[in-house]
DNA sequence: TGCCATAGTTACCAAAAAGAGAGAATTGGA
DNA sequence: TCCAATTCTCTCTTTTTGGTAACTATGGCA
């Protein structure tokens, strides 16, 4: 919807619907919940292990991390780093591509923190409401 | 994460938990596919009614637009008017607050279609390697 | 010899999400 | 009387997702 090379938002610019395809399958890709916790972690932590994100991200599964892991990999969000020893050591690190993911959700974060109470007392409302 | 009051985006603030978990929760709830191709349309076209939507929306069926809009409602994103004639005629319009939305999201939609090349190209490089 | 830690993989199962399709409510008008 | 139009609502089925737990591989260590 928005063109790249322009930073305010024009909603009534005309769309390419594959390319829109395309961002929103992406952006539903990227916008989940593990990956989003797992990408949190390596911006606060830089380079980590794969125990020590399973410690960080709270609740997630080892089958789950993994999955992220190798997705976010897969779209060149992090790379995955093979030590060659024993025990096994794999040390996971975000990309600039994946710093720059992480800079342009800061807004959506921004907004869901700073509207949390009005989200909340809607919610209140509604069910209210009945 | 980032604290509302700062624009920039300080990835080593500290973090109070429950508040963390609140806006997770609040991101996994809004960034949700259909959630976001509604937003579009509804900030392409403004007021717009169910059938109307259904269109505008490539391949979403009656009962994820009910349920979309109806969580819309709740979180406080749009207000749904009734008009009390027949056949029925019900529109649905954004609040300031899905307004806000749209544009939060505005940077991970520039993000998407800015780094949509070099995803695909690293998706073919990593799938390439086996 | 047997056990440990790390970083997985695999198989199986339960739960949740989503699609298809029918039905329901409304009431002016043919 | 019965249809038409619109906006759901309900049920049934399929698909997707996620969790549990067991298994693998390796070399050091007791």
């Amino acid at each position: 919807m928005p063109a790249a090379e322009k930073i305010s938002y024009d909603p009534h610019a005309p769309i390419d619907p594959r390319v829109e395809m395309l961002v929103n399958e992406l952006i539903g890709r990227v916008a989940d919940k593990w990956t989003l916790l797992v990408l949190e972690e390596l911006e606060d932590h830089g380079t980590c292990r794969f125990t020590e994100l399973s410690r960080l991200v709270p609740g997630i599964s080892q089958k789950m991390l993994t999955q992220t892991l190798r997705a976010m990999e897969r779209d060149g969000l992090l790379v995955r780093t093979v030590h060659p020893v024993v025990p096994p050591k794999v040390e996971y690190c975000l990309t600039d591509l994946g710093h720059s993911l992480g800079e342009a959700f800061c807004g959506v974060w921004i907004w869901a923190e700073t509207n949390l109470d009005r989200i909340e007392k809607a919610r209140s409302a509604f069910d209210a409401r009945g």
